[in-house]
DNA sequence: ATGTGGGTCATAAAACATTCACAAAGCGGT
DNA sequence: ACCGCTTTGTGAATGTTTTATGACCCACAT
């Protein structure tokens, strides 16, 4: 078991690299991102296990990243660390209010940090990095799909879908929802290109043999769930 | 398992002389550099488990090698202690926070040096000397490399980056991460120079016959893994 | 100068996403 | 049970994106 992954948002390099190396030290992997933007990018593609974003940020505010994260519900429970100047302290207050889990003030020492980040990790001990559904095992880190031990190959959105699905299993989506949630942003695609990818994520876990995973409900989408055809 | 090296940085003979003895007395394999260029000269082939480091150096001072060796992901986590005299205090609370791990005020007594450089090797034990993934063997300290028994050789680059693959098998990396971790840092390099690399890495893996053992995850990145194609 | 290694680019080769047309299946009403 | 309408499954064609590869140039050290 490896440790977490941390995101680190600040836009003074000088601090952003004091505190990664200093992580890094402790054995976590760090991410960093320079500004609002780029961290909210950096989430959609792959969730840490805790944020710690400076306060002031060019162009979008660490207020509103930290909302912004909160509105999504596959990141409204992440952790979040935020990081003040001295007499931002209110706005520290505030930002515990919009959903923040703890914060510091600068300047802060590394011990100071760590505890921190510790004392986070404990409370909320990093998201499973491996999803599980009956026999199907997906391994968010090593990006490995296996079903009853078979590895499986699936294309990268085929497995943003399941990985999508696992994450809701028996939960019934309508393909706009699919598409808003295991797409990138930004693209136009039709609905019911949502069908095909479904049919070769079916293709893939079936492979094997085994019941199908998921469930069409007519007129209203799909879900991932264990049924058996009536006998 | 044989003692952690240290590598002491010390431009007067004398001290250097008297430190390394007493280090080499209690079993500690010890490496002296008389200024800051030999020192980062002496890492950049061997790192040592540790680094006792003058503040005051000719040439480049020891702050400036402790930031340099910040800098680089290889050599990030690395411990340093530093010394400093008595009056510069401040300044050995600035190396603290340029990222040294403890510090000594000259003169100090051998009894110190010893309690000092033990605690942090508790907390930081040395880096594993070998790792191994599959067959693939990598000696860190004669820096070779072999497979089935077969040397392999590795350019600089193709080694960093395989030596961080190792540390983390089967670990999926974007090229963004492997560019930051295997690549000095300020140097601003090309997303694809990382295919590049893979590829004169894989070829070197490979030459020998077997597997790849290098996974390319589509869309995200690569990881080192075994993985046979699928039948 | 000569060799080695790193970076970049152009191009080839895969892998993949999307759409469409048609078949199949479900469903409600009769 | 039958019919017609709607929704979903499927195979194939097509275009796009991503990766692999080979060649080239440059910097640096021997």
């Amino acid at each position: 078991m490896h440790k977490a992954d941390l995101l680190v948002v600040e836009d003074d390099p000088a601090l952003a690299r004091l505190v990664s190396y200093n992580l890094e030290k402790q054995g976590y992997m760090v991410r960093h991102a320079a500004d609002g933007e780029a961290a909210l990018e950096y989430v959609r593609q792959r969730r840490p296990d805790l944020i710690l974003l400076d306060w002031m940020l060019p162009g979008i505010s660490g207020l509103e990243v930290c909302r912004r994260l909160r509105e999504q519900a596959r990141t409204a429970a992440l952790p979040i660390i935020m990081f003040s100047a001295r007499g931002e302290e209110a706005d520290a207050i505030r930002g515990l209010d919009t959903g923040a889990d703890d914060y510091l003030v600068k300047p802060f020492s590394m011990d100071a940090l760590f505890a921190r980040v510790k004392a986070i990790l404990r409370r909320a001990p990093p998201a499973d990095k491996t999803l599980r559904f009956d026999t199907l095992v997906m391994d968010r880190v090593s990006h490995k799909v296996e079903r009853d031990g078979r590895l499986l190959s699936l294309g990268p959105t085929e497995y943003r879908l399941l990985e999508f699905l696992m994450l809701h299993p028996a939960q019934v989506f309508s393909r706009e929802e699919l598409l808003k949630h295991a797409w990138e942003r930004s693209s136009f695609v039709e609905l019911r290109t949502v069908d095909v990818h479904i049919r070769r994520l079916r293709q893939t876990l079936n492979e094997g043999g085994g019941v199908d995973l998921i469930r069409t409900v007519r007129a209203r989408g799909y879900a991932l769930d264990k049924v058996q055809d009536q006998d």
